[in-house]
DNA sequence: GGATACACGG
DNA sequence: CCGTGTATCC
């Protein structure tokens, strides 16, 4: 089973691409972040026509993820609210979170808020996210033990993990509070599936637009498959496939690709 | 000669499709309307690697006009302030007015307002648009007794200019007080060099972009060379091109030419 | 730098 | 329907 997550930034601007690269890429699940479309105007029949189920939670402009899958998903749910019923309902306003169980293993699609500048008022909103996202994490894990939570985490782990040109200390992405938020959570049982294959650094799963950042390859790692032991385990291979951040109007993100 | 009038919508979106129409159509003076830019932003080498000499009277967003010519331009100037010394200086601030001599004929290039609906303020602002515009003309028709006045007039001075899907009565464009004003203009002695060839109706300058306007031919006549007598004698032909408006992405207007 | 929405002019 | 700007987000 071959699962994949790829921020494509506007699934309407994107389709072609996302369709192109499952048709040379089938994968069993796509993730996929910034979807920035409500789920009425979602483009379903290029996917449907492919075989996909689609499981959406959209929102207008901003945010929006879905889970594409050749079974459907079981058990699927939107926001952390389905879960975690005494958060409240304003953390299930931005659409960040979709879930579903396939084949016993349940899939948990994530966008991170990008936290804009540490320090800011978005930067707080992020770490509690994080928060929050630690609690649902702990009521799902004792239902579901195997869980492949996947998407863009907006967080760069390690030194290893950002190009060298960029001043690390308190930058968005790599500043340490949100560093030690995602560590916390990794902490529940989860690993890193592309660590398990590639212990070098220079992998990269975004690359910002400006400053011709792709060319001269000053990218991030921040899009991750973290998996619980038993996954982790049977995991035989995740890569970053930036051949499609090389096209004309490419998402700023590449696919990730783990195979069980 | 050869002069052309073209109303492009943006030279910026617009800029392929003039400089084929140009190489296709080697005019010698090209006057186009709406070019919805700055003189410093204008995208001059194209035509200048084709020999045009560029006159421009450019503005942010809106409107603007420019005059491209083989041969220089003489006593070229922009707005009615040059001419209409005691004219209020609002009256220059939207740019809709550029002229210029080449072998003794004065090119006039307008774009009239459009005048939004009958009644209100831009149909106001229209009308006595095109009374300022009367007293201007007077002032050159002094100096220079062979003018080419043309461009975007945003009038269909009869029924026949106009497709038959459409309700003319008070309409703007077709309204009678504008047709008035228009009149009152061409009573100076400018004579419309399109019907000295055509009589018939069923011909068009602009098409809406909306309802499929083009494809069903609903179009309306309000792109127009008027000549002063001298120039009218002399007129050749007078022919509207529709071929860029089937292109893609292309102007709502269509070029006009006339040749002596 | 590239995506979104919205307002305005036509 | 198709341009242009502005603002917001990343």
């Amino acid at each position: 089973m071959k699962i994949a997550t790829w921020n494509v930034n506007s699934i309407r601007i994107r389709l072609q691409h996302v369709v192109d690269w499952l048709i040379q890429n089938p994968v069993d699940v796509l993730c996929m972040q910034e979807i920035k479309v409500v789920d009425e105007n979602f483009p379903r029949s290029p996917f449907e026509e492919l075989g996909y189920h689609l499981h959406l939670a959209g929102q207008k402009s901003y945010n929006g993820v879905a889970i594409l899958s050749l079974k459907p998903l079981q058990d699927v749910s939107t926001g952390f609210s389905a879960t975690l019923t005494e958060v409240a309902p304003e953390w299930n306003e931005q659409k960040r979170v979709i879930t579903g169980v396939i084949d016993g293993i349940r899939i948990i699609n994530l966008y991170v808020p990008n936290g804009a500048a540490v320090g800011s008022e978005k930067y707080e909103y992020k770490l509690r996210w994080l928060n929050v996202l630690r609690e649902y994490l702990q009521i799902l894990l004792a239902s579901t033990p195997n869980i492949c939570m996947c998407g863009d985490f907006n967080i760069a782990l390690e030194a290893k993990d950002i190009h060298e040109k960029v001043n690390t200390e308190n930058h968005i992405m790599a500043s340490e509070p949100e560093r030690q938020a995602l560590r916390d959570i990794l902490a529940l049982g989860f690993s890193d599936a592309f660590r398990k294959f590639t212990t070098e650094g220079g992998h990269y799963s975004w690359w910002d637009y400006r400053a011709a950042s792709f060319r001269r390859n000053l990218g991030w790692r921040i899009d991750h498959h973290y998996l619980t032991p038993n996954l982790y385990e049977r995991a035989k291979s995740c890569t970053i496939d930036i051949t499609p951040r090389k096209l004309t109007q490419p998402s700023d993100h590449a696919p990730v690709i783990v195979e069980f």
